[in-house]
DNA sequence: CCAAAAGTGTTTGTCCTACACCCATGA
DNA sequence: TCATGGGTGTAGGACAAACACTTTTGG
């Protein structure tokens, strides 16, 4: 029995300059991207799969995570949450029948993959997590011959049950977009409500109204103004925000006071209150 | 390096006859209760802790939560969720400085506990379930003597860092029956709405609106009217009602079809919707 | 001046809350 | 017949969606 840490890692990228023949040419809005490591042994030897590896013997879980993804990556997270733990009998041996992975992934291979070192069919069980990477954050990403960024949502056939681990992240990405305040981990330090609003667009895939998203996000203190204005367009220049960070991120329970995250307690939903 | 699966088992159950004297006589509606195990070995022997035991070589996770529920419980459960991996290094070895726990605890231990048959000190990694048990279920629970039935919010301080993760999987608990459609999992076959809200009052501590209760309820399709009723009352007889299986019970995301709830698409909530 | 995006105002509809009110039964 | 809870109606408030409108910049 092995027991591997995994992550799902979310970046908003440039489009390649190879795929960005596809749309009508000036169409160039960032992408929902994760990167991949190509595997070089025999269990879905060639196909992409989620970095990650092994549990050290004295590291916690969440810190195995900031480890595996800054190795494959050369980058920090700016937000970093468990997702689910895997850990069904027969998820090492998945359907391999499916060829339909990317036919360049045989010769990017090299040495050195860090997942899974001890005897091929040997039970895993996976930890998975998820991050999201800044834009500046991303650009810079260590480039390798066996790693890859590719579009979340037009995935080629992983390694291992990884299709079903990254469906999973992307939808618990896209719910929790919608009523928490994780979509400025996508962004830099400071941003404008419009680039705050394009990443929800990019993520949920469908527009927002600006006067509507301005109104709801001024509401929930999920940002401060700052006195910056972002000029160039030729248009009245956008003041830029900054990530309130007096305020819990996300709702983690009992749970937020054992990560990074400050001591506030969630406001609960008013639903059909009375006395007592 | 062990890897051990615990599950936090909640039921409703009617208030034990040494704890009832405290209130003002006459209140006897069901507390939320989990059964504990008594340990009776070295690190926390003596106190209380989850049941589970480690994860066996051809069981799934799931499978192991079920089981181990099964075997310290002898039932079954209405709902079985995965809450956590809790595997920070230093978790066996927390604050036994703490004896607030309680004094009966030494004299009813006895052999036989499930969970954690190796050396001590050693590091595990719980990959811990939460699950709801139906209200006539958990009355003909197996009684055994290192297996107790304890008041969710009144609890000893536990071993390892079991107090955590009952705090955490109660605000999941609390968290999801505002927004999903569980609380019938306390129940049997059939329930009035007045059953059924009085779960919600009672998970959620606070007294809720009949009449919106009901609408909201029925306009959910969370329920199905039956054509019995429920009488004995000197009152009205209030109409029964079934859980409606044709929708999914839970926002399980893609994970849904891997379990046992059937195939239906989550409504999404409308949310600043525009174009595109 | 004009185009374009920043930012504000306003109407409309929907949902929740509180609470008044009728209905049906057992004693 | 009356007390009790089952079940329905409805006015008021909060909030989101849609969209008209004003403001401020670059060309």
């Amino acid at each position: 029995m092995q027991l591997a840490v995994s992550t799902v890692i979310f970046a908003l990228r440039e489009p390649d300059r190879r795929a960005v023949r596809r749309a009508s040419a000036e169409d160039s809005r960032p992408i929902l991207s994760l990167p991949l490591v190509c595997r070089v042994r025999d269990p879905y030897d060639g196909y992409w799969a989620l970095p990650g590896g092994p549990l050290r013997a004295y590291e916690g879980l969440t810190e195995a995570a900031a480890r595996t993804l800054e190795e494959t990556t050369g980058l920090r997270s700016a937000y970093l949450e468990q997702l689910y733990a895997f850990g069904d009998p027969d998820r090492s041996m998945l359907d391999t029948t499916d060829t339909t992975h990317t036919p360049g992934a045989a010769d990017t291979r090299a040495a050195g993959t860090p997942e899974r070192t001890a005897s091929d069919r040997e039970r895993v069980v996976s930890i998975v997590y998820w991050a999201l990477v800044g834009q500046e954050e991303a650009a810079r990403a260590r480039v390798s011959q066996n790693v890859r960024w590719l579009a979340a949502d037009t995935l080629p056939t992983l390694a291992f049950d990884h299709n079903l681990i990254v469906d999973y992240a992307l939808w618990r990405l896209r719910t929790k977009v919608e009523y928490s305040r994780i979509a400025h981990a996508f962004l830099g330090e400071t941003f404008t409500l419009k680039e705050l609003r394009e990443v929800h667009e990019l993520v949920l895939d469908r527009t927002l109204d600006p006067a509507n998203f301005r109104r709801q996000v001024e509401a929930s203190d999920a940002v401060v103004p700052t006195d910056s204005f972002r000029t160039g367009g030729r248009h009245r220049p956008a003041r830029l925000y900054r990530y309130n960070t007096a305020i819990a991120p996300v709702d983690l329970g009992p749970l937020a006071t054992t990560t990074t995250a400050p001591t506030t307690p969630e406001p609960t939903t008013p639903a059909m209150r009375s006395s007592r």
